[in-house]
Order: structure tokens, then sequence, then C-alpha cells
DNA sequence: AGCACGCCGACT
DNA sequence: GTCGGCGTGCTC
């Protein structure tokens, strides 16, 4: 039997199947989704099994070496989805499928030097690294500089080092030991051992094996006694794999299918038709915030698990909040993992091995959990569909979404789109019956949605307010901590301010090897580039001109806390953003403290936007809502409107009313505007004319190539060469912009040149891509050059 | 990715 | 003459 293999090594000449004999006894073990080490030339390294057919086109054959799996860690849909994706994406079918697998599964082969003569037959300079019992690793020995190579050579030639591949697995099985009473308990115990007994007692009266830790923390007794009963055969001893449990401890409320309102029934009507009769419908259901969105996702889940089939709800990594994870641990329970970006590597790992063993049968997680290796999916569910982080911005560079309908399509399952404020691509498939659309248009309860004010920023000026805040906001602050009501304060912007310039000559301090400006840090007293990293000390000087005269500009969350405690000393803040929140559990930790009433404003950047749920929330502050919307970006007002319509929706979600304030700058711009009435819908129509005018997505199809070089005039010839290739190759119908310098026109020293492709039918397109990677492919391999290319992208930095 | 093969320059 | 530079090409 002959095994396809895609090897471990990610280059485009090795970018497809290798054939390899399964040795006889291994038939049965070696299979397709199976991972493998196999001969490479002159080396061993690991890959994953395809496919396994009879006979191969290939002469010489080599026979596997090796399995790591016992049980597939591919399923074929899994397998056949890889091979979509890397065509799909351009990228290697090695990396799509692992990113199928926990990062604990991505092996390394290492190559050990094991001593074969005695270690007096060496020479003298690579002896101390014989002398103790581990072999040491050939990246060791090369790296030190004591060592020659060409003895080691030579001594391998001689027969006296060998040199041996060891696989190695990053994520271990977490042991416990556990103790048991032995079968046959012959040996009686001495009266006088009281403790001895009265352990063996309380292990017999348990019948059940016990994890040491365990009992010694119930008994009180001591590791001696248990070791005393081992080794009089009495006890037993043993390793158990346990699972890392990173919600240990923490009690879930059970809760009950609530009563559905007349819309929710009408919306997941035809959701569970589709569940019933086993076929593929992708919904997407447009629901103000507050209209009971979740209600919908769980009762459709309860109904796929009522048919023994299983559930994916995605979630954006920023609102996978404990909040969030205790609404389906609440009503599902022990059937649910939950992945996120948060859990280390063995606990991810974990959580992946109980959906392979079908030992839960939901999973809750960010982007990467759509890959899940479910094999009898009943339901698919995106929430906050229109979030920009379900498309990785690395290879491969998927969209959550297209996954998510490839599988829908392959177990005939519906696929759920939610959220109050789709994406334009989204909603436009939906209006033209690509998608079917569910609108679920009131709050449960009819609450009302939270009355929005606009204040115009530039009159708050005029009239002699320079602060960050506007009067209407400080009064409104200022009354809800009298009434002890809660305030959420949004600034999509994190740090201190957000450049340096020098008021003499206007010089802004930039990073030296990126064309961007440096950010301010008042912590470190630094200036950080958000780019490449690099910081250097705050200057007391301008670089430029020598003046003193320094100077941030604007103001990020750190400065407005500031701020806040300035201008009202007795409110209590709690600020939330990447800085205060980077430790394990201090997300939690500061919304349970804000849910407990012990802070009057709750300060944050994006992350407060979502998800948020306290009933004593009754004002939601914008303090600076066109921050976005001046980024050159077509999806800036999209991201502004959907922005602030979020933010909006922590406002008034139980009996108190809500408000909100949002202070701009542009206060007459529809992205703006609209949110006072809350109505998508117009806002669609005024976006979807834009985008027609601009010529951009939802009425073309996007390609981003972004080319990248440390000198500047290659950058400058390849895309040249690019872009005429392309405008030959395609279609006059599609539109081939640029090339041009990249918004960021240079990261870590490298310049960069970009072209875009706007296209609405060109069925060679991703064939045409692929060339221009194969034209330059020993430019890419050799050196310095670099292709990027995104299709459908979100960022065009 | 590695590793070998192979074709050119500067040395014991 | 050979040692070693790294460009090129292959790995079932």
């Amino acid at each position: 039997m002959i095994a396809k293999v895609i090897v471990d090594v990610p280059t485009s000449n090795t970018d497809r199947v290798f054939d390899y004999d399964i040795p006889k006894e291994w038939e049965e073990v070696i299979q397709p989704g199976v991972r493998v080490v196999v001969p490479f030339g002159p080396r061993k390294i690991q890959g994953f099994v395809v496919d396994v057919t009879n006979d191969s086109t290939f002469h010489k054959t080599k026979p596997i070496d090796d399995f790591l799996d016992v049980v597939p860690v591919l399923t074929s849909e899994l397998l056949s989805l890889g091979e979509w994706l890397a065509d799909q994406t351009l990228c290697f079918q090695l990396s799509a499928y692992q990113l199928m697998i926990p990062a604990a599964l991505r092996t390394k082969v290492k190559k050990e030097l094991c001593l074969l003569a005695h270690i007096e037959t060496l020479p003298y300079s690579i002896r101390p690294h014989f002398q103790g019992d581990k072999s040491p690793l050939w990246n060791d020995l090369v790296k030190d500089k004591n060592v020659s190579l060409k003895e080691i050579q030579q001594a391998v030639k001689e027969g006296k080092l060998e040199v041996r591949y060891q696989v190695e697995e990053k994520g271990k099985k977490k042991m416990e030991r556990y103790v048991k009473v032995s079968e046959n308990t012959t040996c009686d115990i001495p009266t006088r051992a009281v403790k001895q007994r009265e352990l063996l007692a309380y292990l017999q009266s348990l019948g059940k094996p016990i994890a040491v830790q365990a009992l010694l923390q119930e008994t009180k007794m001591t590791r001696q006694t248990i070791t005393t009963l081992v080794k009089k055969g009495v006890l037993q001893e043993f390793d158990k794999e346990v699972y890392r449990d990173p919600l240990a401890g923490v009690e879930y409320e059970r809760t009950l299918p609530l009563e559905l309102t007349d819309q929710q029934r009408d919306v997941i009507q035809p959701i569970l038709d589709t569940l019933e009769t086993k076929s593929h419908y992708t919904f997407l259901l447009h629901g103000v915030t507050g209209s009971g969105k979740t209600e919908v996702y769980l009762q459709s889940i309860d109904k796929a698990l009522e048919q023994k089939r299983e559930a994916i709800v995605l979630v954006p990594e920023i609102s996978l909040t404990p909040q969030m994870v205790q609404r389906f641990k609440g009503r599902f329970g022990s059937k649910v993992a939950v992945l996120h970006s948060g859990l280390s590597m063995g606990e991810k790992y974990d959580e992946w091995r109980k959906i392979l063993r079908k030992e839960v049968q939901v999973v809750v997680g960010a982007r990467s959990a759509i890959f899940a290796p479910f094999t009898n999916l009943g339901i698919i569910i995106i929430d906050e569909e229109h979030e920009t982080s379900y498309k990785q911005e690395e290879n491969p560079r998927y969209h959550a979404r297209d996954v998510a309908i490839f599988r829908g399509k392959h177990h005939q399952c519906p696929v759920i789109l939610g959220s109050a404020t789709p994406s334009l691509e989204s909603y436009a498939r939906a209006r033209k019956n690509v998608y079917r659309l569910l609108p679920l248009t009131e709050r449960v309860h009819n609450r009302a949605m939270p009355e929005v004010h606009v204040v115009d920023m530039r009159e708050e000026l005029r009239s002699g307010n320079r602060s960050m805040f506007s009067y209407i906001l400080l009064e409104k602050l200022k009354d809800r901590i009298e009434k002890g009501e809660q305030t959420v304060l949004f600034l999509n912007r994190r740090g201190y301010s957000t450049f340096v310039m020098c008021r003499d000559c206007g010089y802004v301090a930039s990073c030296e090897h990126c064309d961007i400006s440096l950010t301010y840090h008042r912590t470190q007293n630094s200036l950080k580039c958000h780019y490449c990293g690099h910081e250097e000390k705050m200057p007391t000087k301008c670089d430029s001109c020598g003046s003193e005269h320094i100077r941030f500009f604007g103001s990020g969350t750190q400065k407005v806390e500031e701020e806040l405690t300035r201008v009202l000393p007795e409110a209590k803040v709690i600020r939330m953003d990447i800085d205060t929140t980077r430790r394990k559990g201090s997300h939690e930790r500061l919304l349970s403290a804000f849910g407990r009433g012990e802070a009057d404003i709750l300060l944050g950047t994006q992350m407060i936007a979502k998800g948020l749920d306290f009933p004593k929330i009754t004002l939601v502050g914008v303090l600076a809502a066109d921050s976005m919307l001046h980024i050159p970006d077509f999806r800036s007002a999209e991201r502004t409107f959907q922005l602030m319509e979020q933010v909006s929706g922590r406002a008034g979600r139980h009996d108190l009313k809500g408000e909100v304030i949002i202070q701009s700058y542009t206060p007459d711009h529809y992205s703006i505007e609209l949110v006072k009435s809350h109505d998508y819908e117009q806002f669609f129509q005024m976006e979807m004319t834009q985008r027609k005018v601009g010529l951009y997505p939802p009425y073309v199809f996007m390609v981003l190539i972004t080319i990248s070089h440390s000198e500047l005039t290659n950058v400058i010839t390849v895309s040249e060469k690019v872009v005429s290739f392309l405008r030959r190759e395609l279609f006059e119908s599609t539109t081939v912009l640029g090339p041009v310098a990249s918004p960021l026109a240079r990261i870590k020293d490298r310049y960069r040149y970009q072209c875009m492709i706007k296209y609405r039918n060109e069925p060679r397109l991703l064939e045409a891509l692929r060339e221009i990677r194969q034209h330059f492919i020993r430019e890419i391999n050799q050196g310095d050059l670099q292709i990027s290319i995104d299709l459908q992208p979100y960022l065009f930095t």
C-alpha cells in the first residue's frame, strides 16, 4: 500500500504529495489524516498522510519511517477542506493542515548525535559533549565555536558517531499520580499503624481510584503513609491522563430556554426547518442590539444536539469573555469546549482532544475554532459576523465565513451569520437571496433603543470648551454618578497620546526602520513603534531643531483617565485596554468589579464595545467618533457606523433607559448621523451608493498584492512587472491599480509597494496570481523579495 | 528547509 | 594544482 504524504517543508516546489510505502504491519494504522515521519532526501521529516492507494506511478518509493498518531488528527472532510483552502488563498497545503491542528501537535524533528564507539576514540575537542548519557543536539554542536564540524563529520564517517532524528512533540498530555486499592489485598497491616488502616479504610469506602494530591488534601495524611502501603502492595500507584481545566472551580448556573418573542419565533423556524430536513442554507440573522440573538443561537443548537449533531459557535476574540462563555456553558454544561487565544498551548490541546474524542458537542471559540474536527456538524454560528477579525491577516489569509460555508455545504447544515450591523457584503448577498435574511427589529421585552445625541465638537470649541469632554457629556456623567448609575466611555485609542510633535518646527518623531510616527508610552516614558517594536527614550529636545517645545498630540485612554480624575475627582474609573488587560484573568477581574458596581465609569477601547451587558449602564459616551472615519480605507464609514451602533447597544439593556452621547467633529456624516435613528437599512443604501461610485466591494472583488524588498529600486521594478503582467493577462473589464507605495511605505527597513485588482468575474485570476509567484520564485527563495497576495483584503497597510 | 552537486576565484 | 565560495536543483 502507498501513502500520499504532504511533507513538512513549506516551499512551493514541495507543495505536492509524495508517495511512500506503508510497511505491512502498519497498514491498519496508517490512514488519511495520520501524521507520519518519512525519509526525505538525507533526512527525516514529518508529514500528513492525505490518501492511501494501492500503487504509485513513482518507482523508487521509500517506506514510512514511523507514525505519530494512532487516530487520525484530520478527518477526511478537513483534508479536502485544506486542499480547497490552499487553492483559494494561494497558500501551501501544509500550512492549511497546520492551521487545523493545535500548536502543541506541530512537532519539530530534532537531529541528535549518538555515540557508538568508545569516547576515548573521539578527538579531544568534541569529547566533552558526549560525556553525559544524553546525546547532544546537532544544532547545539554547530553553535559551539570550539567544535569543528570537520571532526564530527570525520567521526560519523568512521562510524564512531551516528546521526539520529528524534521527533519531539511539544504538547504533552498532562498526567496525574493516582492511587487505588490493589485487587487482592492479602497483606495485613499492623494494628499500631493507625494512619495506614485509616487510609485504607477511606480508600475502600471511596471504591474508586483517587488523585494522590486530592487524597492528601482530603485526609490530611502524609505522602509517606501512601508510599508505605504501596510498598506493601496494598495500594497501587499509577499515572492517569487528566485535562488541564482552564475554568477549574468555575460553577455555571444552569439556564433553561427562554420564552421566545414572536419575532424570535419567526426567525428560528426556518433554521429549525433546515436542521429538520438536513439541508444547507446560509442565514443572515440581522438583529438589533439587545434583540436576543443569542437565545436564537442557543435554541437552534439545542435542536442540533437533539439530532445527535454538533455545533460550532464563532465569536470575535475580543468578546470571548467569561460572560459570553457563561451563556453557553450555562445551557449546555460539560458539552461545551472553549477555544481562544487566552488558553495556554496545553489547554488548547486538551480542549481540542475533547472534540476529537467526541466528549463535547459544542465548541465556542475564535476564528480558528471553525476547524474543530467534528464529523457530524449540525449547525455553524458566526456571531458579530461583520467583525474583521474573522479574516486572518497572515498566511493562510482565509476568512472564517468562507470556511463555515464550505463546511455547512459538506455537512448539509445551516450556517448562521448574526449581527446588528452586518457587513455590506453579507447584507448585499442576503438581499440577492444568496443568504436568507432573518430580521429581528425589536429588543426583547419591548425595551426602547437608546436615545442618541450627537455633539458637534467644533461648536464646543467655539464656545470655549477645549477639554475632551463636551458640556453635555460632563453634565450627564455627574448625573449618573449622583444616581449611582454606570457609564461606559469609549475611546478607540490606547496609550497616552498618538504622536509627538515639535511645536517650533513641526517635526514628528518617527521610527527609523518604518515610515510611521512613534507612539508615546507614559509608564516607560518612551516612544514605541507599533510595527517593529523599536523603542527609544522620550527625547527632551527636538531631534530636528533642538527646541524644547515638544508636545503630545491626540489622546489615548491613559490620558483620558487622568483628565477624568481631574474634572470628576469623585468618580471611580476602571480603565480597560490592552495595557490593563494583558495579564491572564485581568479582563475578567476588571469586568466583574464593574459589574459589582465598584466603579462609576468604565473607560476603554474596542474591547468594551461588545457583549458587555450590565443592568446599571444607562449612559454611553463616545469621545471621538471620527477617529476611524478619516483613515484611508473604503470601509471606514462602515466601521464607524458598526462601532457606534455596537457601543450604543451597551446602554439600557435592562429596566433602566439608556442614553448615548457621541462626540464628533463631523456630526453630519451619514455614518454618525444615522446612529441617532439606528437605521441600518438607510445606512446600507447610502454606503452602497458610495461603493458603487468608488468601485468597491460588494460591487467588485479585490486582491491586494504587496511587494517588499530592502532595495527600493528592486521593489519598483518588480511591482511594475507584476502590474503589466496582470494588465496583459486579465480581462479588460478588470481594473489593475498601481503600483503605488503602500500606506506604510517602509516596515523594518523594507520598502513596500502595492497593487490592487478589482474584478467581477475573472476565471483566470488564481492561475495568473500563481504565475506571478512562480515567475519571481528565484528572487524570493534566495533573498530578499517578498510578494504577499491577499484575496478580499481587510487591511490595506 | 536542508543538503549535495557543481562551477569559478585565491591560496598552501 | 586544491580549498571553499554559494548559485541550482532535488527530495517519493
